[in-house]
DNA sequence: TGGTAGCACTCAACCACATAGAGTGCTAGA
DNA sequence: TCTAGCACTCTATGTGGTTGAGTGCTACCA
């Protein structure tokens, strides 16, 4: 544990804010005349020198002033940093923004997204809900071919999932809308992860065993909540171009290494996955090389949504580690609160 | 128009390939050692001054080589490339990559586009179907409150829709269905841009006129199939990160201008829709300045997709203007071919 | 003992200048 | 009509010098 005197935590705040203001290194001049402390350069860098010591400070080279490291970064937020209150304004202008036009879930969470990076002005991004967190709405069997049905499921939030499945003999739209309701009302209002669990059971039920159309009828019904693809995550990433305009992206290679790593999804859901498993609110990750390979110097401000006890999804900001945390985070909280309401409206009903 | 003797012809094929491979300008000795025809370094560069006052070829300064214009490149494409037909290999591997696990159709197109910019080595294209072009398969109407409903649409081809409609009263599931069987049973397989035409003639009908339910169920349906998100298309852009690996993106300025322009994809979509208009095969825009602001120094190889008669999309591969036109005209004018016929197949039933 | 002033030192960034090399245009000759 | 040769142009690359920001260290002061 490292333990800063007042003096040193204004130096290094004082280092941080004026970095993550400019760019550039800051030297002890510049420290010496903005921040409160009146002391002289000189003793700036002695304490400057004992922080980089540290490794929370970071020379690029000796004529050169200092950056904070990610670990200098790490300290500031968690125990330095006041986080801005939002002006009145302020959230009248994200609810106004968010609440327009109230369409689907998808077109909700895709504008959030947009909302986050244009805001911010890096880029936005938010995991998607997974049916498994969801509670069952309604199913639908639709016959797609002689033995194709092609099955939506919807869920209370108003996910809809898709998905075919092939069937071992021919079968016409009549019975697969018996089977519809029927597991309509069997299934009402069940968490989705329970599902599997209640169609099994029911399979085994004196009803089933005699009555053939609600043996196949279960039949169908686990068929299509077998499929995968009920579990994949999905997630927007919006505002890229955002990024760009940081200066640090000037290097063409670092940019490219990012797009890459925006690409391949999968790295990105599995990162939002532990804050979503976490679910202690606003988290902020910044990428060392070891935690997320990829988004190295970049750093993730997150925090999931939808009830406390059961997060849906996750939303958030990716920008440079150099972002204004403290204007950020804020924004990021009051957002999450706010779709979470949304959302929570639509599962009363 | 512009009458180009065979010599010409061959020194622009040459400066042409060269550049494609090279990217750097070419001088008028690589030519005179590599093409065919066996004339010295002078003569070349007398042709060349000469296909450069014709605008076909320009010369970034005095002492450097030449390289295509996009008049040079348009004449290049229309008359003189010879596409490289694909070996039944790559053609299996086409059809092996894209038929994998028959899910949805998002997946399809979306697997298609990834698809194209890795194969292709640029990115991948694909606008999505719009709805108003598939035929009417089957609608839902779903109670999401006491006075909401939402809005299943399905078509043949296997797109869903999603809609909420406000309701004036409190309405129930059980009231709903009978709703949608109705509706159902009357759009079955109508094309979807008559199905407006459809519903105003049937609330005209005498049944409408005294059977509560049907012009109630007939008003639901109105509404829904208003909602102006019907005709909206969406794209698929995959792959951005192949582009920055072209020499021509080492500039951060022009990157930023591409990813701006990959961002609003309104500016994208209005490009498709030309070609899905025109329906005409295959298709090559190259970026000058007038025709696609934002993609300037870019080209666009696009084919639509779909029945002939009936083309539901476009797919294609976005590049630099440098590209290998050969090699990836006949890979996106196969892949679109293909894919047409794994949606008609769908579409049969 | 903690803070400060002063000074020598370091290093990136910038500029001016020189050089090499690729490629051209032009002219004279085959 | 084509080609060889030559002078010319212009970029890219490298070198050396200068500037200025910023440091570390030491000596001094309260």
């Amino acid at each position: 544990m490292i333990i800063l005197t007042q003096r040193d935590q204004s130096v290094l705040e004082a280092v941080i804010t004026d970095y993550i203001e400019t760019g550039e290194p800051v030297g002890s001049r510049t420290i010496s005349k903005r921040s409160a402390l009146n002391v002289s350069p000189a003793t700036i860098r002695n304490v400057m020198a004992d922080l980089e010591e540290l490794g929370l400070l970071h020379q690029p080279h000796t004529s050169a002033g200092r950056i904070p490291t990610a670990r200098g970064l790490r300290i500031y937020i968690d125990s330095i940093m006041q986080s801005k209150q939002l002006e009145r304004q302020e959230r009248d202008l994200i609810r106004d923004e968010l609440r327009k036009r109230p369409r689907d879930v998808k077109d909700l969470l895709q504008r959030t997204s947009r909302f986050l990076s244009q805001y911010c002005r890096q880029a936005g991004v938010v995991l998607w809900p997974k049916l498994t967190v969801t509670r069952f709405k309604h199913i639908e069997f639709i016959r797609s071919g002689p033995q194709q049905v092609m099955v939506i499921l919807i869920s209370k939030d108003g996910l809809v999932h898709q998905t075919n499945i092939e069937w071992t003999e021919e079968i016409t739209q009549r019975e697969l809308d018996k089977y519809s309701s029927y597991v309509n009302e069997l299934l009402q209002d069940l968490p989705i992860s329970s599902v599997k669990e209640r169609i099994r059971e029911e399979m085994r039920s004196e009803k089933a065993l005699f009555d053939k159309l609600v043996s196949r009828a279960l039949e169908m019904a686990r068929q299509a909540m077998h499929d995968s693809s009920l579990d994949d995550s999905e997630v927007y990433i919006e505002g890229q171009s955002n990024l760009l305009d940081n200066p640090e992206f000037a290097d063409v290679a670092r940019m490219r290494r990012l797009l890459h790593t925006f690409e391949d999804k999968s790295r990105i859901i599995r990162l939002l996955d532990v804050t979503l498993k976490a679910s202690a609110g606003i988290q902020i990750i910044l990428g060392t090389e070891d935690e997320l390979q990829g988004l190295q110097e970049m750093s993730l401000i997150s925090s999931p949504y939808g009830r406390g006890d059961r997060p849906l999804g996750v939303l958030g900001v990716i920008g440079p580690l150099r972002m204004d945390y403290s204007r950020i985070v804020p924004v990021v909280e009051f957002t999450a609160r706010f779709i979470s309401q949304i959302l929570e409206l639509a599962d009363e009903n």
